[in-house]
DNA sequence: CGCCTTTGACCAGCGC
DNA sequence: GCGCTGGTCAAAGGCG
């Protein structure tokens, strides 16, 4: 239902006409409440199924984590939630291999406490890999963990964030500096590309972004732009926005790169969350890994066929949310994953991006619908 | 005044 | 070595 119509029916003109205009008008409005009738019946069938399709692929997820000792991923979800909140589910999430091992360990003593139910009650908070992290404030042990990586985070990549010449120079100074500061380069290489449908070429992620530069690729002459994350002084994090012209609609990719300093907002957490598990699925390489992964995935992204092909030449993933997918079916069934890993080979020149299909999201109102899909998990969660 | 976008220049990597 | 290309820098200007 659109603002306009709502307006239309809420506030009928009250200007002076003949009786035919006043019943013109009255079966115009009636027809429209009609069909707002009918739009919210359709609305809440939809919600039905989707609830219903949550529902199923939590218990997927669940019955893949089981399956696999020593996965990667962790999830936890409070049942005693807080009444007064909808959205007071605990969850602790860990994707993939994480650069921050030293942090996980921590993360995983506070979880074995938190077994007990008034630890899990007090504690809100959502822990993402790649670096994608929110949490509450009255979280002291969430306070304490972010503030360790932010330690971490400072010491890892100062060099990297100072200068480029200062970070050239200490290259030249010293050796190991060069192999540590290729580890973390190679690692803040894994990108994740999201190829969305949308009107507005700045996609609203929840992140707050700042152009620093446009460029017209030899190969789209479309112009590309290029995002750095300004929610913090020294976000590493930067963004490509690049349109492609080969569709009717408006369609964009945006890659992503490199991790978050600073909590995000509530509302970036979800795709941060999967692309994240896209790109611990690029980083982790073995198939175990992959596997719970990619299971990952499915859980952030229930309603979309997705593959992935990568090689070891360009790390990066492409989310493809340009075809839309609704169906009624379980997102068990409509969600299928491949997976090509090609390590050793020689990447094919088709073959430095690789393909993840999403159909189904669209991004016209990317942060509605992932807040919904949000509202969905917390809500079936109480419910279980 | 601070933050943002624009845009030309510069730099590094890569292929020939 | 040279040229092409992608990515980044930084000055200038706009906007609230």
């Amino acid at each position: 239902m659109t603002k306009e119509e709502t307006v239309s029916c809420s506030q009928p003109s009250d200007g002076v006409m003949g009786e035919p205009d006043k019943e013109e008008e009255l079966d115009a409005t009636k027809a429209k409440v009609e069909k707002v009738r009918e739009e919210n019946e359709k609305l809440k069938l939809l919600l039905s199924t989707i609830l219903n399709n949550y529902n199923s692929l939590q218990m997927h997820v669940s019955e893949v984590l089981r399956k696999q000792q020593g996965a990667s991923i962790e999830l936890e979800v409070d049942r005693d939630q807080d009444k007064d909140n909808d959205f007071g589910v605990d969850i602790s999430l860990r994707l993939g291999r994480s650069s921050e091992q030293t942090i996980s360990k921590k993360e995983e003593k506070v979880d074995k406490a938190s077994d007990e139910k008034e630890e899990r009650s007090k504690k809100k908070r959502s822990s993402l890999g790649l670096g994608f992290q929110i949490q509450n404030c009255e979280d002291s042990t969430s306070k304490l963990d972010y503030h360790c990586r932010q330690v971490k985070n400072v010491n890892a990549e100062s060099k990297c964030v100072s200068s480029r010449k200062d970070a050239k120079t200490a290259r030249n100074e010293n050796h190991q500096d060069v192999l540590e500061e290729h580890e973390q380069t190679s690692l803040k290489k894994t990108r994740v590309s999201v190829k969305a449908t949308c009107e507005d070429p700045s996609i609203n992620d929840g992140c707050q972004w700042r152009k620093y530069g446009q460029k017209t690729a030899k190969t789209n002459p479309l112009p590309r732009a290029y995002y750095r994350c300004s929610m913090s002084s020294n976000c590493p994090v930067r963004k490509q926005v690049q349109r492609c012209g080969e569709e009717e609609t408006s369609a964009f990719m945006t890659t992503y790169e490199g991790n978050h300093d600073h909590p995000l907002p509530m509302e970036a957490t979800h795709m941060a969350a999967g692309t994240s598990a896209a790109a611990s699925l690029l980083q982790s390489g073995s198939s175990s890994s992959s596997s719970s992964t990619s299971a990952s995935l499915s859980y952030y992204f229930p309603y979309h066929h997705f593959s992935i092909s990568t090689t070891n030449a360009h790390p990066t993933v492409t989310l493809d949310l340009t075809r839309p997918n609704y169906t009624n079916q379980s997102p068990i069934s409509s969600s299928s994953f491949s997976l090509n890993f090609s390590s050793s080979d020689p990447p094919p020149p088709s073959s430095q991006d690789h393909t993840l299909n999403f159909g189904g999201l669209r991004t016209q109102a990317p942060l509605s619908t992932d807040s919904l899909m949000a509202r969905y998990r917390t809500r079936l969660s109480g419910q279980q």
